[in-house]
DNA sequence: TTAGGGTTAG
């Protein structure tokens, strides 16, 4: 029936094989069982996922004019989502509106969408604001809103306020799980913190969590960053004796470290091992390998791995040419660097931050000032500019900490409302709060969610 | 049966 196509579609779909899920779907129309909006649905996403945005509109086209079904909340949330991913936040907003004229309301899925995608653009006002409009219709922050947040501050290097958050969560009911705890040991690690993020490692384990690759990935990647890359194979192997199976993440992982500490004999040597081991290569594997040779100055084995990658579909991507670009700008070859890029171009993969980067500094430093402030402003076009202050956002410092305080103050009193609006005024005057505010804030969500949930049982 | 949070490269 058509459960049972629908899931044989999102089986294809998975393994990225469109076009034999777009079969699945037309065999269906001749067996006279009409795809339904979870088939439609199920190959949006696929598309998106592996054909990109144009073949994904295409379908959901599709799925009105030839299917003659209508979007549901589902659909939305695809189509949020991978706006979202491609940092296309306006698009993603316009999409909820869509969402919203079209009569289906925005869910706990779209709101944690949203705010996932504000948090990835660093957009953590809009986050805020987010999290703020979920609350007023009623909707709670989930586990899954609360790890976003916890990841947003680890990567801010703020691992002690994620995890005071964490302690507050739970003594509200919230019951952490392998991301949250993946993700503070991930911030712990970061924060060069390995005692803390070991501790944290045996408390999940001690409240009854049993880690699987999300969470072994994150402390593997961490003994990794701490230079000890035997310790980290070794978790590797403990993960093989629990009878889990390792990922391609988690093999990139210890490449990567044998990598950067430069053994790259015995990046290789692991590699190989674990491609005799069903292990997949991907692009991932690739740059790391590539990048792990140049920096050894293996430049010239790098380059005939590269040229043996490069005729083949799918096998290099725009890291891999700023790699090679790169070393050869290092080593004053810019003429050889140059040819990549046009390379580069006529294989449609465009220059970003990163080629222009290496290439303006190579000319500077070959005295080639000119040319490299041309390349300065092809840098400045691609819209990723070298950081550089936003002007307008120089306002006078004070009053951010004006703000800061005034924020906290409110949110300590328990005036979440107030808060609420001082925050929204100081987003629309451009001023930075301090983290701490974050936190107040953030912490306010969680009592406010208690509330709800009190209202829940009376009712 | 479909959608959200985490882990990999420059």
């Amino acid at each position: 029936d058509v459960w049972t196509y629908n899931t044989l579609v999102k089986g294809l779909c998975d393994e990225g094989k469109i076009d034999e899920a777009i079969r699945v779907r037309d065999e269906m129309e001749s067996l006279k069982l009409i795809p339904d909006v979870v088939t439609y649905n199920t190959l949006i996403d696929g598309c998106f996922k592996w054909r990109g945005s144009t073949e994904g509109f295409r379908l959901l086209e599709e799925m009105k004019s030839r299917g003659g079904v209508e979007p549901n909340a589902v659909t939305h949330n695809i189509m949020v989502k991978w706006f979202g991913k491609e940092g296309k936040i306006n698009e993603a907003s316009d999409a909820v509106v869509k969402m919203v004229e079209s009569g289906v309301s925005p869910d706990c899925f779209t709101y944690n969408t949203m705010i996932n995608g504000f948090c990835k653009a660093g957009k953590l006002g809009e986050a805020f604001r987010m999290m703020d409009e979920m609350a007023r219709k009623g909707l709670k922050p989930d586990i899954c809103t609360l790890n976003t947040m916890l990841h947003t501050l680890c990567m801010e290097k703020k691992p002690e306020e994620a995890y005071e958050l964490t302690v507050k969560a739970r003594k509200r009911g919230y019951i952490l799980d392998e991301v949250t705890y993946g993700t503070l040991i991930m911030g712990y690690f970061k924060g060069k913190q390995e005692d803390k993020a070991l501790k944290l490692w045996e408390e999940m384990k001690k409240r009854g969590i049993v880690p699987s690759v999300v969470s072994y990935n994150p402390l593997i990647r961490g003994l990794c960053l701490s230079g000890k890359t035997d310790q980290a194979v070794d978790k590797l192997n403990e993960l093989l004796e629990k009878g889990l199976v390792p990922d391609e993440v988690s093999c990139n992982i210890i490449i990567h470290g044998y990598c950067w500490e430069g053994m790259v004999d015995k990046a290789f040597q692991f590699h190989n091992k674990m491609v005799g081991n069903s292990f997949k290569p991907d692009i991932f594997t690739r740059n790391i390998l590539l990048r792990g040779l140049c920096r050894v100055d293996m430049l010239e084995k790098a380059f005939k791995l590269f040229n043996s990658w490069i005729s083949k579909q799918n096998s290099v991507d725009v890291v891999t040419y700023n790699t090679m670009i790169s070393y050869l700008c290092k080593e004053g070859r810019l003429d050889e660097a140059f040819d990549l890029m046009t390379d580069m171009e006529v294989k449609k993969f465009e220059p970003d931050q990163y080629t222009y980067n290496a290439i303006v500094r190579a000319l500077t430093h070959a005295g080639r000032t000119e040319e490299a402030e041309k390349f300065m402003s092809k840098l400045s076009e691609t819209g990723q500019a070298v950081k550089t202050h936003d002007t307008s956002q120089e306002l006078d410092a004070s009053s951010d900490i004006m703000y800061s305080q005034q924020i906290s103050d409110l949110c300590t009193q328990g005036k979440y409302k107030e808060a609420m609006k001082l925050f929204q005024e100081s987003e629309q005057k451009g001023v930075s709060l301090n983290k701490y505010t974050y936190i107040k804030l953030m912490d306010g969500f969680l009592k406010r969610r208690k509330s709800i949930s009190k209202v829940d049982h009376a009712n």
